[in-house]
RNA sequence: GCUGGCGUAGCUCAGCUGGUAGAGCAUCUGAUUUGUAAUCAGAGGGUCGGGGGUUCGAAUCCCUUCGCCAGCUCCA
């Protein structure tokens, strides 16, 4: 038999006999890594370990250490869940079972649902077929063949599958009773699945499609080992404790209302100071930035959004139109039209260019009743939104301008890692986006070259550009290490064209101006939402709505702890006083629980010092303060939009 | 919109197979005068999400409707 040569990663390479294994490969290198590996990677192409490999090329054996090599063992885990499944359940069929970022499902179509207590057992039995170290063996199957057997078994889910992908020869996976038509690679055996847990039973559909077979799909995680399965259980419940939902009431931001409708936000007074010091600081920071303020109605003539294109493209995201005298009313699902309206409403001269339009925009969008959630996903939102009418000249600049804003934005509010990415139409699906193909490539190289002098790296995403043009989304990654779409800057020819806008150019002609929609919290809704999750409730003084609360220790010196409040309320500070008949230990608590940055505690000693005894929500006792002291440094906190302290 | 689960006091939740609603916290009143995460006692508070049905009798069973939650699908 030939000889093949076989290059490793480090650059060596060594002669094996044509048909090795790369478990064999690994043996040759040390039995460590014969042990560690998972699976293997010729030539680019992932395989398992028993795989024959039959010319000379490059190997790369995959180990736990890679993502690869966790994407392969949590596939191996779906299987696992499968055979689980199946050996407890005869009568679920199994449809997919894919890895996921952050673990893995299997969809199963069954009459009966999956309980709670179905996971546990589902789990035990798991656990059972893993220490049993079942091998996960690869077959092959003739297509007919195949076909035939997974009808034998009235698998119909993957027959469908095997009829649209299989190719003539496809390959197959057993594990225990278990046969899945499967591409792999896998792990060699179960024994090998270490940590892993089932984690809820939720509704799908079969191919996605919500017209096709209801599924139900079974979602669970698995990781190397204990610890890190461990980590990301704790990061769930973290999760959970910071869910915007829970603490929009328990420090009494904000609430949804039944009685007046889903997705509709009530800003509480707590969540109402936070709001107003989050528009107050984008306001100056707008009108530093050569924006100027407008304000617009809610609703307008229906023809004006035949006019903007939105009820061609837009409608199925629209309220309903409301009948008024003799004309249809719509209430807006967006603000450019309106600061079009401003736009046109004089002769503009190039010299005025580039004109930006700012407004804090409240949209009113249709969304299908099971998508609302929170803060997050709402029916009626505002925008922090801006139009700037640009002349062809300068329009680089205002994109690359807008980012640099955003990113501004965004880390005063303590974020500090983000994500970029370009949103390009797809000229395959062109119905679905309004305008010529030049302007669009225009428009792309534009955006693009707003990115690149900024040495910005992006990620360029076909077919999410909003239908009059593309766009340049960033988005952040908050404390817990998750992704949030806030910022975004969109290119736009389409609506200067379609209501005629022009401005005088230095040639005395009319000329067309370029328009870029932006906004960079995105909706204030979410980004309250986003806020609340990312600090935890536990915001920085400047927009905590109770900066400080005074506790006196007992009645005595209540006189005094109202000299102290009145003071740093007389320096724009929310203080509050608690002089409840309750006890010390008792106001500190709830204080805490409020996220409450500072406590001063005042009894006889800073009566006599004229001083506080100061608590920090985070660190506890930090001892007395003259009140002059900690004014000022509060007042430096807040001016400074601090952070940290 | 679809699949599954859920809806009991302001909040968190208990209430087994139908017999007429309960706890803790919060609120109010009183006592206590407090030194860094819950002082004690008493009181008030619910048409059990809405509507309809089965039954002698429904928080409990059935139908319907609204809402919430986990996903699917779609988005700031």
């Amino acid at each position: 038999m030939a000889n093949i040569k076989v290059t490793l990663p480090d650059g060596t390479s060594k002669e094996f006999p044509q048909g090795v294994t790369a478990r064999e490969v690994a043996q040759s290198i040390g039995p460590g890594l014969a042990k560690a590996a998972l699976a293997a990677k010729v030539d680019d192409r992932l395989v398992d370990l028993a795989a024959p490999i039959e010319s000379s090329g490059a190997l790369q054996l995959i180990t736990p250490t890679s993502d690869e090599g966790l994407t392969i063992y949590r596939h191996s885990s779906a299987h696992l869940l499968a055979a689980a499944v199946l050996d407890l359940f005869p009568d679920a069929h199994p449809g997919i079972g894919p890895p996921t970022d952050t673990g893995f499902f299997y969809d199963f179509y069954r009459e009966k649902p999956f309980t709670e207590d179905d996971l546990a057992k589902i789990e035990a039995k798991m656990q059972e077929l893993a220490q049993a170290d079942l091998p996960y063996e690869r077959v092959y199957f003739p297509k007919e063949e195949g076909l035939k057997l997974f009808e034998q078994m009235g698998e119909f889910l993957k027959c469908e599958l095997i009829e649209e992908k299989a190719e003539p020869v496809f390959s197959a996976y057993r594990t225990g009773k278990f046969l899945d038509f499967c591409r792999g690679p896998h792990i060699p055996s179960s024994g090998r699945i270490k940590a892993f847990k089932l984690l809820s039973v939720a509704g799908a559909h079969w191919k996605g499609d919500e017209k096709s077979h209801p599924m139900q799909r079974i979602y669970g995680t698995a990781f190397f080992s204990k610890k890190e399965l461990d980590e990301y259980l704790n990061q769930l419940e973290e999760a959970k404790k910071r869910d915007h939902r829970r603490l929009g009431k328990e420090l009494d931001l904000f609430s949804i209302q039944d009685e007046a409708g889903p997705g509709l936000i009530f800003w509480h007074p707590k969540g109402g100071i936070i709001r107003k010091e989050v528009e107050d600081f984008l306001r100056d920071e707008l009108l530093r930035q050569g924006y100027q303020l407008v304000y617009t109605p809610h609703v307008a003539r229906l023809d004006l959004w035949k006019t903007s294109g939105h009820l061609g493209f837009y409608r199925e995201n629209m309220f309903a139109p409301i009948q008024l005298d003799d004309a249809e009313y719509q209430l807006k699902p967006m603000n450019c039209p309106f600061h079009i309206l401003i736009y046109k409403d004089a002769r503009r001269s190039y010299r005025e260019l580039p004109v930006r339009l700012a407004e804090f925009g409240t949209v009113y969008r249709y969304e299908r009743s099971g998508v609302m959630h929170g803060l997050l996903r709402v029916r009626g939102f505002t925008q922090d939104d801006a139009h700037i009418f640009a002349t062809p000249e300068t329009v680089e600049a205002e994109v690359a301008a807008c980012v640099d804003f955003a990113l501004l934005v965004l880390r005063t509010f303590g974020f500090d890692k983000f994500e970029v990415e370009l949103s390009t139409w797809d000229p395959e699906d062109r119905a679905k986006y309004s305008g010529e193909p030049e302007l669009w490539e225009l428009a792309e190289r534009t955006l693009e070259s707003a990115l690149k002098t900024r040495n910005m790296p992006y990620k360029r995403i076909s077919g999410e550009a909003a239908f009059y043009g593309p766009k340049i989304d960033i988005k952040l990654v908050d404390a817990l290490g998750r992704l949030w779409q806030l910022s975004t800057v969109q290119f736009d020819f389409f609506l200067p064209q379609r209501f005629g806008l022009e401005y005088v150019g230095a040639d005395g002609h009319p000329h067309q101006p370029i328009m870029v929609h932006r906004a960079l919290l995105g909706s204030v809704e979410r980004f309250f939402g986003v806020l609340i999750e990312h600090y935890a409730g536990a915001f920085p003084v400047w927009l905590s709505p109770v900066q400080a609360i005074v506790l006196p220790i007992s009645e005595k010196y209540v006189d005094y702890a109202w000299k102290v409040t009145e003071e740093l309320r007389e320096a724009k500070i929310r203080v509050q006083l608690d002089d409840r008949n309750e006890k010390l230990n008792a106001r500190i608590r709830d204080a805490q629980l409020q996220r409450i940055p500072f406590m001063l505690v005042v009894g006889e000693r800073e009566m006599n010092a004229e001083g506080v005894a100061l608590r920090r929500r985070d660190t506890g006792d930090a001892g007395f303060r003259s009140v002059g002291e900690f004014k000022t440094w509060v007042r430096e906190l807040i001016d400074t939009r601090a952070n940290k302290w």
